[in-house]
DNA sequence: TTTTGAGTTGTTCGA
DNA sequence: GTCGAACAACTCAAA
């Protein structure tokens, strides 16, 4: 019998072993298997993670050695630039072959190709996977040939053409070839003193099993009612909360896709909610496409136009924002989410977005880095793409003149009040009709809230009818090319 | 090539 | 209280 060589698996954001095909062809080959993750340095334009990220990458490399492990693997952990870490690894173990499942931002794709083409000149065989889209970026195309620029569109494309791949399970066996590793807990990646990670860990599983759990909870009920309660921040279930998993790739878009549609083939879940929520794993792709084709699209604006919006500055009103203390009960709700949990409900996210670009006139990309740091789901993709789409300087944009009132907004979607008396518990006091808006209930309602604005609770930073207004005139200069002459 | 219809998530105002 | 219109214009996608 003949003995093949081992090969290695670089899992970069694919953090799994099901549904995972770098993994599986890597298996397939029949040698040893070296299951590599890399801290890499040295790579030029490279974006840190975010803090709220490194806390989750932490415990997903954790429950990915175990996985490993348990299938008689063992995840091996290297620091350095990629490609000397590679090479080292190639000379240690005799490895003949490289896999991986592809990514999407640059620098990294770039790096990766470039990567690709050295390996194999000295000849070692790179093969890589699509594991993080339903369907890659380049492979949609509009009927002139270019990408999707406009969602709807994509979306019916995307319905009409995308077939999911067959279920790939996790390989059963994995045989691990002897090679150092270091120790993921000399990497930092847990927050240091203080630990403001508490909280944040009683809300999250990270994982496959977590992933995998928390989907089968939501197809198991919540799903028929997404259409109707997928924007209502008060109930525990309105969404599915796969957006960390998905992120660090603990389960693929295909995945949920499959189990979405043999539900629904079995009776077991509503066609309706089924295919909103399908639009949002959309939505995901779309951004992925935007980004693959603008890779400076956490930068710069998507629309040009937008580079002659008289943005302000303004550090205070920045901190108020990112703190949770805007005297808008909803904001301050979401960012103290955000703050506390690592994430935050959809329709939040829109409000406090709009809220920071139009209210506050601050440029889109100081959220864009807030939610960077401070999101568990932090997405190169997703989170450029929804702060442009917000600011209105993105492909198939929100319209300019859509100013979400902050009120109404929260008395809407909020109704119960049950998530503005959770994050903010200063107003818990305060009766339904007040809560959203504490500035305008009579002193004595304050008084029996034990409210004090000011003191418990900030008054508004900006007049909502006034910060409006000066939203739309600032925005009037997007409308159109100034003349040249 | 030209034309046509359409475009995630809203708010305000006035009848 | 309810309802429809205005809020702009542009670009995209497909016929």
């Amino acid at each position: 019998m003949s003995i093949s060589p081992p090969s290695i698996v670089w899992f970069r954001e694919d953090l799994r072993l099901a549904g995972n095909p770098a993994l599986s062809a890597a298996v397939a080959g029949g040698g040893p298997v070296i299951c590599l993750y890399i801290r890499e340095t040295g790579l030029q334009g490279a974006r840190p993670t975010g803090g709220a990220s490194k806390w989750w990458l932490d415990k997903s490399l954790w429950a990915l050695a175990a996985g490993l492990t348990s299938r008689g693997g063992a995840l091996v952990l290297r620091s350095g630039q990629a490609s000397d870490v590679l090479a080292a690894l190639i000379r240690e173990t005799g490895a003949q072959s490289v896999f991986w499942n592809r990514r999407y931002s640059e620098p990294e794709k770039t790096h990766d190709a470039d990567l690709q083409a050295s390996l194999t000149a000295a000849g070692i065989s790179v093969r890589s996977f699509n594991a993080r889209l339903l369907m890659e970026p380049w492979q949609l195309k509009t009927g002139a040939g270019g990408y999707y620029r406009v969602f709807t569109p994509f979306w019916r494309a995307l319905r009409a053409t995308y077939v999911p791949s067959p279920h790939l399970p996790a390989p059963k066996e994995i045989r691990a070839c002897e090679t150092g590793s270091e120790d993921l807990d000399d990497w930092g990646l847990h927050p240091g003193a203080p630990d403001w990670s508490g909280v944040i860990g009683a809300s999250w599983t990270p994982g496959e099993d977590g992933a995998h759990a928390r989907l089968a909870d939501f197809l198991d009920g919540p799903i028929n009612g997404y259409a109707e309660t997928r924007n209502r921040p008060d109930l525990d279930t309105s969404t599915s909360r796969l957006s960390p998993h998905l992120r660090f790739g603990e389960i693929g878009p295909a995945q949920i896709w499959r189990a979405v549609q043999a539900g629904v083939e079995a009776g077991r879940i509503d066609a309706r909610g089924a295919e909103v929520f399908l639009s949002e794993i959309a939505w995901r792709e779309f951004s992925h496409v935007l980004l693959n084709f603008n890779p400076e699209l956490a930068r710069t604006n998507y629309n040009p136009n937008f580079d002659r919006m008289p943005w302000r500055t303004d550090r205070e009103a920045l901190r108020a924002w990112q703190l949770g203390q805007t005297g808008y009960p909803i904001v301050d709700a979401g960012m103290r989410e955000l703050w506390h949990t690592g994430w935050m409900h959809n329709r939040v996210r829109m409000i406090v977005a709009s809220f920071l670009t139009k209210h506050l006139l601050l440029p889109w990309q100081a959220g864009e880095s807030w939610f960077w740091d401070t999101l568990v789901d932090a997405d190169p993709a997703a989170n450029a793409a929804s702060w442009q789409w917000t600011a209105g300087s993105c492909a198939d944009a929100a319209p300019y003149f859509r100013v979400f009132n902050p009120i109404t907004q929260g008395s809407k979607f909020d109704e119960t009040g049950a998530y503005v008396r959770r994050w903010c518990p200063e107003l818990a006091r305060l009766p339904d009709k007040f809560l959203h808006a504490p500035f305008e209930a009579p002193e004595a309602i304050l008084k029996s809230g034990n409210v004090e604005l000011g003191k418990t609770y900030p008054k508004p930073i900006v007049d909502h009818p006034a910060a409006r207004q000066r939203a739309l005139d600032a925005y009037a200069t997007t409308k159109k090319e100034l003349g040249t002459a």
